[in-house]
DNA sequence: TCGACATAAACTTCAGGGTT
DNA sequence: AACCCTGAAGTTTATGTCGA
């Protein structure tokens, strides 16, 4: 096995082992054409000039023998008439071989690959589904939050903007000390924050709720909705104060409750009543009373389940007992 | 192509029973 | 009683499907 570097001009003459439907007689390839949008956001990918493409694709030469390794030259040499077949990174390899079209990169831009030897088809193969299906895709809140607190989330291409109004929101709630009254104070596990007792709800959680309400883009301030929503959820505990002094027993301040009030109402009453408002237009709430609310009570909140849908119809609940 | 919703998978909490 | 184990039930997140 060997571990190399590849100028994108030598990388053309690859082959890549497609799966051909029409063509049953011939033997059969195991790889999926390549998709072309994705190809095309790698050569994007390339636009910026700092881009790099460190993580090594993997090939196989099946033939035994045929490697030289030239050691006054430190190459790698694979014979005229041998082919390299792509076994993990056919998109990133059709991706970069565009870029270089586009001019977007220079003919000795280096690309990494490991190379095997004398694996045959099928033992390829095989090692294309397990890169395929151990893998499993990582949590990357951190990275976007360590991103976003220095304002370097123009660098992720896939941010969508109500995420970041979201997570600067989310850490006012949990964290500034100006709004250090309001329930969800402290009561946010950051991303890879150990688990301490008073959390009830995660970040992810916590903005993804945040979605309907900001992505009119209708708030430019953060930190003015911050102040808002935690004006929003002290007045809801003002009504229903029992379900807040155990968290872990009542669904307020679970998923349910969370995207009923975020995600549906906080919408609504944001662009209909004002803040000093909130405490008496939820009043509503104490005819519901705490009980409603009991993780335990199967006819309360719990009934209708959990889903956006189950959250929608919660909150229409509520919002009818608002009146 | 997107959002709404459904479903699956992953993860957490709970309850009951046995053991120390 | 305190502890531990285990399976079940419940909750949250990820993925898939469908219709606008």
């Amino acid at each position: 096995m060997y571990i190399a570097v590849v100028p994108v001009s030598k990388l053309d003459s690859f082959s890549i082992d497609w799966w051909d439907p029409k063509n049953v007689v011939k033997r059969r390839g195991y790889q999926r054409k390549p998709d072309d949008r994705r190809v095309k956001s790698i050569a994007k990918y390339f636009e910026k000039k700092t881009s790099l493409m460190p993580v090594a694709g993997l090939v196989n030469v099946r033939e035994s023998g045929k490697l030289k390794y030239n050691n006054k030259k430190k190459e790698l040499v694979i014979p005229d008439g041998v082919n390299i077949w792509v076994v993990d990174m056919q998109h990133r390899l059709k991706g970069l071989v565009k870029a270089r079209e586009d001019g977007l990169v220079k003919d000795d831009f280096l690309f990494p690959v490991v190379i095997t030897e004398g694996m045959d088809q099928v033992r390829e193969a095989a090692q294309f589904y397990i890169i395929n299906t151990k893998s499993k895709k990582m949590d990357v809140a951190l990275t976007r939050r360590l991103l976003i607190e220095n304002d370097l989330i123009k660098d992720i291409s896939d941010a969508k903007p109500w995420e970041i109004e979201a997570v600067q929101i989310t850490i006012d709630m949990n964290q500034s000390s100006a709004l250090r009254e309001n329930p969800w104070h402290d009561a946010i596990r950051r991303p890879n924050e150990e688990k301490r007792n008073p959390h009830v709800a995660t970040e992810k959680s916590f903005v993804s709720s945040l979605r309907q309400l900001l992505i009119a883009g209708k708030y430019k301030q953060p930190h003015q909705v911050a102040k808002r929503l935690a004006n929003f959820w002290s007045a809801i505990r003002e009504n229903v104060p029992e379900a807040f002094d155990d968290p872990r027993r009542y669904m307020i301040q679970k998923t349910s409750g969370m995207f009923a009030f975020n995600f549906f109402i906080a919408p609504l009453f944001f662009s209909k009543y004002e803040d000093k408002e909130f405490a008496k237009r939820l009043a509503g709430l104490k005819r519901l009373k705490a009980d409603f609310w009991k993780r335990s009570n199967k006819r309360g909140a719990r009934r209708f389940g959990t889903g956006i849908g189950g959250y929608s119809n919660l909150a229409q609940f509520v919002q009818k007992h608002l009146g």
